[in-house]
DNA sequence: CGGCTTTTTGACACCCTGCCAACAAGCCGG
DNA sequence: CCGGCTTGTTGGCAGGGTGTCAAAAAGCCG
């Protein structure tokens, strides 16, 4: 797919480093969540920033480092206000997190979506560490939801498939449309209670 | 990564269409599973089968179209005896589908894990089609084993969902290692009896 | 052995990426 | 107000990957 930016060519204005570094990562954000990282090439990114491409490579180096750059943003944004979950008995406190998961996905659902799916790298060494890192954030607030503050690595690692399974059922739920989002909760809560109830001893 | 493969490059011999493009398969096969995408020319292709990259393209059209040919394979080869469940109840069917799905992963695991997680082109349209169709059958073969061999299209979401989680939890288990076969076994067992007992009468 | 079909090759044109020397925008001392 | 200097910015170069196509040659058949 080509899509073509119109951009006023006005006459070449010097930026602080950081104001031109935030402008052109914004502006990649937005074609990145768009497209995948293959079809976004540093001219289009540079085209539509307005600047020469060789300013890219020289804020960002490479293409992928400016990509690193992207899903960081695109992931970190959601991990606001983590912490404020409510005291209650299990049953509340699954119900919270879940909702508090389908809150912050809906809402920023096209970036987000395009990072968790790795738009288009996944198998990369680095960004795959970017995405396992946003995974293990997650998993730890699952955790911490059901009571494990302090878990071992089995049980982390089980945390993690049932992040995989939250994050696979919000694709389905987002992308094709044919679950509600009653239905989504009912089945991340009561998969995360069996998990709590049945599983998460084993470990 | 770079890895030279040493070829015979002996007089060039003429072969039938199909063998000549059944041999590029194969070794296009290997490659895209030891590495990424993006880290396979189409020129590492046509090298490792002695053969000039021309006749790649010949083939195959684009290097995606060679890709998707490859992931195709990549995901058939486990759906073989898919058919073949044992009769009981409820829990000795889920027992026997979550084996026999761990069987296959363990198996083929570079492969497999290479493709379902698209080697570095999720995201992409076709990519996606060819893994969504592997998950759709995953996905039947999930409800058959668990009762509803004719579901409505919500029922087959949460199965969609299901089998995400089941992706999740064997890469979880191949690629790191923390989690017993056991453990990953009664985690999917649990889940998935959760499930048909609680969420999939939602739909 | 000569002609002919069909496979296979090699090269051409194009695009993308990373790099770097040169350019000029705009501040600063005179 | 102006010339110099710092440094943000540009444009072009070299290397590599991709798709295409006319031409070469492998091997069959008369």
């Amino acid at each position: 797919m080509v899509v073509v930016v119109s951009v006023q060519a006005g006459p070449r204005r010097r930026l602080e480093p950081d104001a031109r570094r935030e402008q052109i990562l914004s502006v990649a954000v937005r074609l990145f969540g768009e497209r995948g990282y293959a079809d976004v090439s540093t001219t289009d990114v540079a085209r539509a920033a307005g600047v020469a491409r060789g300013l890219v490579n020289h804020y960002f180096g490479t293409k992928k480092d400016l990509y690193l750059d992207v899903i960081r943003v695109m992931l970190t944004v959601p991990r606001v206000a983590i912490a404020a979950l409510p005291e209650g008995d299990l049953p509340t406190r699954v119900d919270a997190i879940v909702g508090w998961f389908l809150d912050v996905v809906s809402r920023h659902s096209r970036s987000w979506l395009a990072a968790i799916t790795a738009g288009g790298m996944a198998g990369d060494r680095d960004v795959d560490q970017v995405i396992a890192d946003a995974i293990d954030a997650a998993a730890d607030a699952v955790l911490q939801a059901v009571g494990h503050p302090t878990p071992g690595p089995a049980l982390h690692a089980m945390a993690r498939s049932y992040v995989g399974l939250a994050v696979s059922t919000a694709s389905e739920w987002l992308r094709r449309g044919v679950l509600t989002r009653p239905q989504v909760h009912r089945l991340l809560a009561a998969t995360l209670l069996t998990m709590a109830d049945q599983v998460f001893p084993d470990a």
